[in-house]
DNA sequence: CGAGTCATTGATACGCTTCAACGGTAGTGG
DNA sequence: CCACTACCGTTGAAGCGTATCAATGACTCG
């Protein structure tokens, strides 16, 4: 794990301070917690945030049941988040990508209440919860702001839901390209051309389809010349039809 | 719509207040937003909560892109949430019974975000958002239970995407019928006998299903003699079994 | 190079939807 | 009181979409 230490003040501190770098200085602060707020604030905000954890492919980050103690941004990288059942079986219910917000699920009940696992090599700011409790009395803005960070994660929720219940798979695999694209979009990256951070398994698991629907909703995809595939990256050729079709305003032939 | 308006002081500010009452008469404060609370604090909250509103059947809460002013809480009845997608078809998202909170989903982006309508003869409170906002600095329990109601109601989705994303229909008709149940008891009901509020129509949308599975997932449950139906008065003959479905434990004859 | 993982493609099976007909119940008006 | 109607729910038959099973290919890593 190498941190580059530039300097270290007071041993007794150094484990929470050491990594401890600036939000306004990450080139996150604008989509993530510090959305909006004044630099005096997103310096208070600085006090509180605990150390940055790097991890690697397939690494945890927590697991479902341990006890509740930190929110996650993630600061670069990814992560997918799933439940376990019973039966073993596994049900992904998010992808997360820089300058969003882990563990928010975890607050009702104090223990988290599913698995999070990095996708690839990452990078999170862990954000003790009881500390931003407490600035929450001090900081009405950030507040504000945390409140609509959860009630947008109700909303994203239900829009999976949405796909969930009442979409084909092709339209689903069509809404997750575009949600993808836009996010990517959204942090300054070409919305047509993205690195697929997760598995084919993975996406279908996401999606409520098996692997082989994945793979030949991929090929049906790129037969309809709506899309590129090389491995892992994704090229949208024709993301109006894609929207559309994530709209369901469009359909594809079952096997053309 | 017959308003029971027992006295009436200002005229100016009837509207708001006249229907008004305390949190902590409500049957509902052990479950809704005053869980917890200290009497004092309890005192407070009631100030800031809005009129009560009667619903016919039917009648909707509020409707999808209205501007957002206020939560509700469900005081009694019962309400469904449910978006409508480009093609016009609904997609419900939850069924909120007593004690349950509403409109959560429209905090990021100030305006609802999916319709409410009461599936019943209901009531409930209004909880002005800025009121409520102005309060959670004055009262951390209120605050903190706040976050707790959000958080139960993203890990209430979560539940609902494992539901849609990889079970099957009698698992899924399990799962609901396991969850009133327990909701139910929670209120002090019976949890083996109860009304259910809504048409099958709704039910096979909230699980992905169609009104003709969910009457055939009805009749083979009869035919299993794990529960008996009248219209919509369900009674759980087999809780036992039933559980096991829900988690998955448990298989049923296709056909039997 | 071999083992293992991940992805693609084809053939078949099955669960749920769709389509259709019918029955029951509530509401309405004569 | 009984038609009449509309809506909701049930049941059966057929079709479709996706899962399952199976084989093969492509790439990665030791």
């Amino acid at each position: 794990m190498p941190q580059p230490l530039t300097f270290s003040a007071d041993p007794t501190t150094l484990n929470v301070t050491a990594l401890k770098k600036s939000c306004a200085a990450c080139s996150m602060h604008q989509l993530c917690l510090p959305m909006g707020l004044e630099d005096c604030d997103i310096n208070r905000l600085d006090q509180i945030i605990g150390k940055r954890r790097r991890l690697e492919r397939d690494e945890p980050l927590y697991k479902m049941n341990e006890p509740f103690r930190n929110l996650y941004a993630v600061r670069f990288g990814h992560f997918k988040t799933y439940h376990i059942n019973a039966a073993g079986e596994a049900q992904i219910t998010g992808f997360q990508m820089a300058g969003e917000l882990l563990g928010m699920d975890a607050i009702s009940g104090d223990r988290h209440y599913c698995d999070a696992v990095a996708l690839e090599d990452s990078e999170v700011c862990e954000i003790p919860f009881h500390r931003l409790e407490e600035l929450f009395g001090e900081v009405p803005a950030l507040l504000r702001h945390f409140h609509r960070i959860m009630s947008q994660e109700i909303t994203r929720e239900q829009n999976v839901m949405l796909l969930l219940g009442n979409m084909r798979a092709e339209q689903r695999f069509a809404v997750f390209l575009i949600n993808l694209s836009a996010r990517y979009a959204a942090r300054g990256y070409s919305p047509n051309t993205f690195q697929l951070r997760m598995s084919r398994e993975d996406i279908g698991n996401y999606l409520g389809l098996t692997i082989e629907s994945v793979s030949r909703l991929l090929s049906r995809f790129k037969k309809q010349g709506w899309l590129a595939v090389d491995k892992r990256e994704v090229t949208l050729l024709d993301p109006g039809k894609l929207k559309a079709m994530a709209a369901g305003t469009e359909q594809c032939s079952p096997m053309a």
